[in-house]
DNA sequence: GTCTATAATTTGATAGAC
DNA sequence: GTCTATCAAATTATAGAC
């Protein structure tokens, strides 16, 4: 049933807590934004403004984990699809005016000290992502355990890029990070 | 004058926006820290939380980017002194139980959007880091270009694998980004 | 079950006594 | 100039009418 008032306060709670951040995100802001009554929020998350992060940032991390295989798997080998992936985030980036980078980057900074639950949410997410970029590197014939460091960093150096890409507002380092990753991931092949 | 009034609410300021972020840390919580009256904060800070703020970022920048020649400039060679960056960046994430990782990534990525004197604040920072590391690279005899887009790669990477460290609780992501970035500069160093 | 009104607390910020 | 008391607004959360 998509459109109905749960559906929309996760949606914009994702949109609102990953631009703003966890704390800087109000709880009247977001049932606002889904044009949704205050009250609604708490029927549906009994667990308040912390069971609706979790769910947020299990939301955020599924949606765009679909880009891992959307943008590898038509792409003619991982090296272009490393291309790919990192050039598509610039141009995201460039196309928000820097609003929208990694949707749960700014979150699990945030809470990773002080809420054990939403860290863990975060890092189910990091953990998911690692492992669908893992897939495509072992499919490309690198070894499982070379695969899984490189996708490590590939997430890694694309985080990496959106906080400088952030501040400086210049998609620079996302080019740079982007030659980097390329370079190690062609090496892994054996090329 | 060390240790006065005004230097106990920067210090405290510092450590409680790096950790907890912006909008997560009251200006009340900052000066019960930092054993100052309330209302000093806006005797010495006329400009409210904001001033505050930007005065803790750049402060934390300066403190933070002494790391890159105190560590880069005892090393043989940028190699060892890229892998002991990183090194000492786990060390430090271990030894506070992941609480301290970079002092401004959290900021910059929650105002980069909301706040332009903050958001310049960071990236002065980020600018500053990243020619200091560009200098050692220089030094070293790379060229000045590569030599930058090296330091914006060792920034990115070091940020990036903060960002999964925290999440994750585990600081294998910055043995990777270590790792790459090592190679990346060897390769630079035509070896 | 949907929503309004409000509770209880905390926020950033100020006024003014000393 | 140092500090206390307090402000108005926003915060999360709840109670209860419909």
């Amino acid at each position: 049933m998509p459109g109905d008032t749960r559906e929309r306060i996760v949606d914009a709670g994702a949109q609102l807590f990953g631009r703003q951040g966890y704390s800087g995100t109000g709880m009247k802001q977001i049932v606002d934004a889904a044009q949704a009554p205050f009250g609604s929020v708490y029927h549906f998350f009994p667990g308040g403004k912390e069971q609706l992060a979790a769910e947020t940032i299990r939301r955020s991390g599924a949606l765009y984990g679909q880009l891992l295989p959307a943008v590898f798997d038509p792409a003619p080998d991982v090296v272009t699809g490393t291309r790919n992936f990192f050039a598509g985030a610039a141009e995201h980036l460039r196309e928000t005016d820097y609003a929208d980078a990694c949707p749960i980057a700014t979150i699990a900074l945030e809470v990773s000290g002080r809420s054990e639950p939403l860290r863990e949410a975060c890092a189910e997410v990091f953990e998911g992502w690692i492992e669908l970029a893992a897939d495509r590197f072992v499919d490309a014939g690198i070894e499982p355990h070379t695969a899984r460091d490189l996708a490590i960093a590939l997430i890694a150096a694309l985080e990496g890029a959106f906080v400088l890409a952030q501040a400086l507002r210049d998609t620079g380092p996302l080019d740079v990070a982007c030659a980097l990753t390329a370079t190690a991931v062609r090496t892994a092949l054996g090329d």
